[in-house]
DNA sequence: CCGCTCATGTAACTGGTTACATGATTTA
DNA sequence: TAAATCATGTAACCAGTTACATGAGCGG
């Protein structure tokens, strides 16, 4: 049983939690996300849920009463020993998580010094700007802990950017 | 001129700042990195360098007296333009940083109390781990600025992501 | 001379993206 | 009744992965 990517699973954990979902709501889920590493759109999606369904982890029943043909998906018992299985820890989830900031501060160097500074200066407003919404995000967590303890590490890591980048611009300064 | 991947970037960035490469040294570079977002593999290298140097951004001088056919690759004048276009900061860049942890957290109600709970001692126990690894790769930063700025970058998030998962343990008992 | 590293490359695949098409239902 | 939304899907594409193949040069 080849384990579940992290769309896979997140998809698999999303219909779990939310409810029977039809696949159109998966998707406006993911699309609507403030967190917008997977783009929602419908080739991911659609192609998620049958590969899904062809391993028997969700399966669809068809709404009585609509022509549309919508189908509201729910996880099998053989979803949720998948679902577990993908949430098993493993030590590389700890490890470092990609950062396009920080990957071009890396060649930072290709730019002056008042470019360099004015880049830092940016970068600092554009994270000050991530940490308020971040922080706008936690109040309006569904009274879903889990949505909160997310919104949480969010802020976390948001803020801890942002000081790094201050940090920084102080110490060209 | 379509923009450059975050892969292309890093490879073009790299030839850039570490002088003439050979594509293997760059492929071991990144296979050596301490942070794994790719992989490094013969595929993914030597396809962005084929694809460098078809758009002029990277050029191959043969290495005379070595009948490896090793090429030592160095970055063109377009191709610093490129780079320096690639470095752009968009407000994008700041938007939250995708996070294994974060994601599963929010399905941990999958698993039993007591089993959320090992799941959240394991996952301090890794992230402190990855704060001490980040924190020795500091002071080897190859005397090199930018590396040692990445270095804080990747120290400063690991150390947020462990204080996030401690709070969180925190108020669960 | 054996094995490791340097060095380049290809082939098959996979997961996700963009862009499009189609039609039913609801709402203004 | 027109526009927005709900709902499903396909087609072409692309970047990156895994796994393999080949051979030169070098250190013990």
């Amino acid at each position: 049983m080849a384990d579940l990517s992290e769309l896979e699973g997140a998809v698999l954990g999303l219909i779990w939690r939310q409810g029977p979902l039809t696949a159109h709501a998966v998707r406006s889920v993911f699309a609507g996300s403030p967190t917008p590493y997977f783009s929602g759109s419908e080739g991911s999606i659609y192609a998620v849920v049958r590969r899904l369904e062809g391993r028997g982890l969700i399966r669809g029943q068809a709404r009585a009463g609509d022509a549309r043909a919508a189908r509201d998906l729910s996880v099998s018992k053989p979803g949720i020993s998948a679902l577990r299985a993908w949430l098993v820890f493993e030590d590389s989830m700890a490890g470092p998580t990609p950062d396009p900031i920080r990957t071009r501060l890396l060649f930072a160097d290709a730019l002056s010094a008042e470019e360099r500074r004015a880049w830092l200066l940016s970068a600092r407003q554009a994270l000050a700007a991530e940490v308020d919404s971040a922080r706008e995000r936690i109040g309006i967590g569904d009274d879903d802990a889990a949505s909160r303890t997310a919104a949480r590490g969010a802020l976390t890591v948001a803020q801890a950017r942002l000081d790094w980048i201050t940090d920084e611009i102080a110490r060209i300064t």
